[in-house]
RNA sequence: GCGAUCGUAGCUCAGUUGGUUAGAGCGCCGGUUUGUGGUACCGGAGGUCGGGAGUUCAAGCCUCCUCGGUCGCCCCA
């Protein structure tokens, strides 16, 4: 008879247990938490659309969309992609919903996203993130309120130690437009003074240069103009009320005018928190305002701004989470309790307390196995003058001891 | 797509210049010891040494191919 051969798990995903998934479920309910204190709304989108909401979501980027979504047509013919993304979704469902009624509009959700690519450090095939946005607000209040959300929920992580805010604008329309045609013709007056990638990045997407890691750039990008001199005032005044905002939160940025988004929808506000403690994904959270892409997706013009940020980048910089353990563990002595056992199972859970219990594989070894879950409550199940008797044992002096006590007692 | 590096038990790993029947710890199962009691002892199950081909009297170890993991480049919505 053949061997049966277990299929593999797809590169690029992930099987997560103990402290992977502790860490995971931590981000998101922190998350959960503290998007309450904000008032952003729960929302759920679909985890595949059409690919027509990618592919123009992300315009001329034709890499992007052919090498790096995972598309695939349906029965009927259809092109369906697995989102990459959260906000053309959001952005859909904003123009499909009517959801124009609500604006503004304050979302926020999380979930599995696709992208082919190679996996390394804190880059998966499929990832998740969790994900803000403030649909309908043209207001520079809205950036402000959404990086002070942000940084706070980083800082309820506990992992904002080493995690920089870097901001950056973009610029409005006009402002960006004459930037980007400055940064051009820095590059083509220093062609021979860049990387062979970075001269293809000219002719692809120049303002990607500014972020190259190749060093032989570096001299060119030291040197290429900021976006600053071609700001028009009202670009100017936008930003400078952004970060009045963030210094009124008391929260802390700095200032990078290299930090760029290659599609053209994005205006203004640009910002990403960074850290080195991630190898080559220095990146946590990201976003930006996106005031052109609801236009572009064939609905009435919106700004909006939003970010996201992956869970499993966040979970990796977590503090280890306490092990995942009952509050009581039951160590069943002898065969002949087993009713007694399942009554205070029964009656611990009714009380509220997480329980279990160790009835299997030898009776004296039982105890030992219990020792080693790490439960606050430590009760042991044996029999005395043909009656059960529950011993107590506390880790330490645990609040939860006398409760446990007083549960037990009513089983008589 | 490109590069570096690693694949030995369920897990973490050892395995000498190529040389008998491939080991340890943890975990699992059974037994001994103790008996308001955690760290002890004995035993057992569990391996096509990632897979294939080659060199050799002999390959976990050397060569080539292949698959997979990790990290980096490209890309990054």
């Amino acid at each position: 008879m053949a061997k049966i051969e277990t299929p593999r798990p797809i590169r690029g995903t992930q099987d997560m247990l103990g402290d992977t998934a502790d860490r995971f479920a931590h981000v998101v309910e922190t998350f959960d938490r503290v998007r309450k204190l904000y008032g952003f709304r729960r929302i759920e989108v679909p985890v595949f659309e059409s690919t027509a909401v990618f592919s123009r979501s992300l315009g001329e980027s034709t890499d992007v969309v052919s090498k790096e979504m995972y598309s695939f047509d349906d029965r009927g013919g259809d092109s369906l992609t697995l989102r990459p993304e959260f906000t053309a979704g959001i952005a859909r469902a904003y123009i499909t919903e009517g959801w124009q009624q609500f604006a503004p509009l304050k979302v926020a959700t999380h979930g599995p996203l696709f992208r082919y690519e190679r996996p390394q450090k804190g880059r998966y095939r499929q990832f998740h993130q969790i994900d803000a946005e403030i649909l309908g607000a043209s207001e520079p209040l809205a950036d402000a309120e959404l990086l002070v959300f942000a940084d706070h929920l980083l800082r309820e992580l506990g992992v904002s130690e080493g995690v920089t805010l870097t901001l950056n604008t973009l610029g409005d329309a006009a402002s960006r437009d004459a930037w980007r045609a400055a940064l051009v013709a820095h590059f083509e007056g220093h062609r021979d003074g860049l990387s062979e990638d970075s001269i293809d990045r000219l002719a692809r997407n120049p303002l990607r240069i500014l972020d190259s890691k190749d060093p032989r750039d570096q001299a060119v990008v030291a040197t290429a103009p900021d976006i600053d001199a071609y700001l028009t005032d009202e670009a100017q005044a936008f930003f400078g009320k952004v970060t009045d905002g963030l210094a009124a939160a008391g929260v802390a940025w700095t200032r990078n005018a290299r930090l760029v988004r290659g599609l053209d929808y994005y205006r203004h506000t640009a910002f990403e928190f960074v850290t080195d403690r991630l190898g080559a994904q220095g990146t946590v959270l990201g976003g930006g305002r996106y005031d052109g892409l609801i236009e572009n997706m064939g609905g009435p013009h919106t700004p909006a701004v939003g970010w996201a940020a992956g869970i499993e980048r966040l979970a990796m910089l977590l503090d280890a989470p306490a092990p995942f353990a009952p509050t009581v563990i039951i160590a069943l002595e002898n065969d002949s309790l087993l009713s007694f056992g399942q009554k205070a199972l029964a009656a611990l859970r009714g009380a509220g307390i997480s329980a279990e219990m160790i009835a299997t594989g030898s009776p004296r070894k039982r105890y030992d196995k219990a020792v080693k879950v790490p439960a606050k409550v430590l009760v042991s199940i044996t029999l005395a003058d043909d009656k059960p008797v529950a011993n107590l044992r506390s880790s330490e002096d645990v609040p939860e001891h006398a409760q446990v006590r007083a549960v037990l007692e009513t089983l008589g």
